[in-house]
DNA sequence: AACGGTTCTTAAGATAGCTTAAGATTTTTA
DNA sequence: TAAAAATCTTAAGCTATCTTAAGAACCGTT
């Protein structure tokens, strides 16, 4: 499928749109290719655009003060990826956005989706609602990380992100999941 | 200040309402006074109400399968407390609410909000933006639960959260940072 | 087919954070 | 104001997870 039909199906599982509002919500969008490894977003640059994945996965990663990297989160066909801290509050950002496979990426501006939130209201809705679900679903995702131990969280992700783990390297999960390569390696072992 | 002057106040900080718009908006919610300990929330009952905090101190928790309670939020004035899986998702709740201290709330029902939402659309921007914050700040917080020590995570708490400290059993604080109160207890000593 | 890079595994020793249990302190209630 | 309840501290031993280091397996490229 197209990439702007994928959106479309994407943005109409959660509202309605009028067949002007269509086109006008599609043509606000810009297409974008990755290549493998390429990165979308760097640390210290501030993120403008709203961002959804087309095809493709990618992970948004910071790196602590040691330089080491942590997974923040993985996204793939259907699904946002941004530095939303950084999009929203307009400051440099603190997370790399990069690409793990070939991706193709639709994006928006933000001056661009303002002007969409008074065109077509809708689209305030969909974001609303987006931020709703993303929130719950980061909550769930802070409750296990307090509160679970390395094993839970490996098997909730392995449920949850069915797809995802074929897709990336096992030490970035580990980074994504809070613990070291090793354990996680040494964890899966134990399951067996 | 009276709590409904208050709530006007604070959602004036974030959007503008017309005087007819202000009335509407704030004739739709409901004061509710609440003792210390008092629930206003039970896990198992599905939460329909947005809660503004206008006085007082609450926290949500969940109880796990050990019985043993976790604290997901405190909230004090001009905050809201809520489960918004349950309220979101209109499914049980996981999560208590609870008041810490003698408190006043001022809450909408999900039907009057959606009213709401079609009558004032500076409503549906405020939840969205507020929605937006919520996020982010929860983003931190996962990925500080995640990468940092104890004692990293509860001076940012102390830092953060400056004026609740005071207020809250330090029992609950740890609990809110996910370690046992026994480590808190000593790793507060050892700052000194 | 072989090389360099990337990813995964194994294992030993170190440490952060947990458990348990008991006593000390503070707050609430009678 | 004394008793009861709630909260906080201390300390010893234990466990999960990390660190380091090395080698094995699996790429993708020439």
């Amino acid at each position: 499928m197209e990439p702007k039909e994928l959106l479309l199906k994407h943005l109409l599982e959660t509202i309605t749109l009028g067949p002007n509002d269509e086109n006008c919500v599609l043509d606000s969008f810009t297409e974008l290719k990755l290549q493998k490894k390429e990165v979308l977003l760097f640390a210290g640059d501030v993120s403008s655009h709203m961002r959804f994945i087309a095809k493709g996965c990618l992970r948004a990663y910071y790196m602590d003060e040691a330089a080491k990297e942590h997974v923040v989160q993985f996204g793939v066909e259907g699904w946002w990826v941004n530095d939303l801290y950084s999009y929203l509050t307009q400051t440099p950002a603190k997370q790399f956005v990069q690409a793990l496979e070939p991706s193709i990426i639709l994006q928006i501006h933000r001056d661009a989706l303002r002007d969409l939130y008074n065109k077509v209201p809708a689209m305030e809705r969909f974001y609303r609602l987006k931020f709703e679900n993303a929130y719950v679903a980061l909550q769930d995702r802070t409750i296990n990380a307090m509160s679970k131990s390395a094993e839970e969280r490996y098997l909730e992700f392995r449920t949850k992100y069915r797809g995802i783990e074929q897709r990336v390297p096992q030490y970035m999960i580990a980074s994504y999941l809070g613990m070291t390569p090793e354990f996680l390696s040494a964890l899966r072992k134990n399951l067996r």
